[in-house]
DNA sequence: TATACAAATATTGCAGACAATCTACATTTG
DNA sequence: CAAATGTAGATTGTCTGCAATATTTGTATA
């Protein structure tokens, strides 16, 4: 064990304030402190973390290119506010990647990773049957991120994360019912089964259709547009 | 007309340094001017643009997200070197998405969407025929483009431009024979003949087909990965 | 000659300071 | 009373400076 202040020090050798600092804003934004079109103070966001305002600048530099946060000259950064037709397009490309992936399982799957997946999908049914929505969440991701890795793409699996990340400024953590949770997983046992059989176009069909009902039962569950078009930041939806 | 001095002060006005560094620095590297592995010095790229440092490394911490360059800890950035097994990943998702959209379009694309697919066709059958090399790279590019755009989705457009931004690290510009361009401009016109004709599955399988060939033109052509393991910068292939 | 070590130089990471701009509020003017 | 104007405070965009770290150069030693 190592004294906090050597650890302190050790950090700063192998991390930057700036990388720190981009990952501690994320969190705000992530866990809901920051909320969609706040803005961010830099000096605040300085003294809190109890750094300059150099670093915080070049992490804010990073989330802008994440799509976490838009930037208005002389006016600073905000929380991109992120519009329904959007999430429906960071939903159509987890559809396709998911879809071409699972095809891609169908024909290169071994029996190890098909034993994985089975094995997250039981895990996820206990959960359901304990209405441990977190646990279930936690396993929900991690059998989707199996799923992209398993095709040998760890690009794809970064990609699908950053989407799933934007996607959460806008839903705010999609709560599940016990009954939701027992319909997303029955759609993984089909995707995993057609996977196991080898069917290359059921198993893109059933990987599609998975990420396609999350969207539909998300829309759904969404208020239409609030029509308070004249609210200060109505327009923080998009970047450049 | 505006003095040169006053139009200066309005680019300021609307557009930051760190924003105009991040183009230039872009700019730079897609032009191999910066060449794979190679250094940024943050002193130098200051001097060059005539500004201080703030705004090159926020600009710097902008092309690390977005994967051209990889930053070591009290080293500096980098321009990110991409191994072949990457080049394979982004390609792999360029597939996925390619497809996808040539599946959707085959259910949705209007006349007026055929119709300007079809003069791309034609155009980049004139280019090869005069081999004019750039004018159909631009055409191929906006092909391409559409291509994705009509699935109505700019958020998939975006990420293709990006996928093919990291894989000109690897490419530098692939120069294209005329057989080649003619090959492809056929495979285009596969795309379209089946999305004209509906055929969500052939369209699907043109439109992925098309990229892996690309793919595999890509691969045959890239010699093995050179064996000079011990180059100084031999592991800056990937971040974090 | 090759290797190990040490000084010198170069470069990064961060902080603080300043000017330009924006925002909010009070004041004036029609 | 509404609109325009002016002022004070807050915030951003940028620059300069300094300490810490890395790299290079030079030197001595086996």
């Amino acid at each position: 064990m190592i004294a906090p202040a050597l650890e302190a020090l050790d950090i700063l050798r192998t991390r930057t304030l700036a990388s720190l600092a981009g990952e501690a804003i994320e969190r705000l934004i992530v866990d809901g402190e920051l909320k969609a079109g706040e803005h961010l103070n830099e000096l605040a966001l300085a003294a809190r973390l109890g750094i300059s305002r150099g670093p915080i600048r070049e992490a804010i530099r990073g989330l802008e290119r994440g799509g976490l946060v838009v930037t208005v000259v002389n006016q600073g950064s905000f929380v991109r506010k992120i519009s329904a037709g959007e999430a429906h397009e960071l939903y159509e490309v987890r559809i396709a990647l998911t879809g071409y992936a699972c095809a891609h399982l169908a024909q290169h799957a071994t029996t190890d990773q098909i034993k994985i997946l089975r094995d997250l999908i039981k895990r996820m049914s206990a959960a359901q049957a304990a209405r441990d929505a977190a646990d279930y969440y936690t396993g929900n991701l991690e059998f989707h991120a199996r799923l992209m890795d398993f095709g040998g793409n760890r690009r794809a699996v970064r990609i699908c994360d950053e989407l799933g990340q934007e996607l959460n400024l806008f839903r705010r953590r999609s709560l599940v019912s016990p009954e939701g949770m027992k319909a997303s997983n029955a759609e993984h046992a089909d995707i995993v089964r057609a996977i196991a059989a080898g069917d290359v176009a059921r198993a893109r069909e059933a990987g599609e259709a998975h990420i396609r009902r999350g969207m539909d039962r998300f829309e759904a569950s969404t208020p239409r547009p609030e029509t308070d078009a004249a609210h200060k930041n109505g327009d923080r939806t998009a970047k450049g």
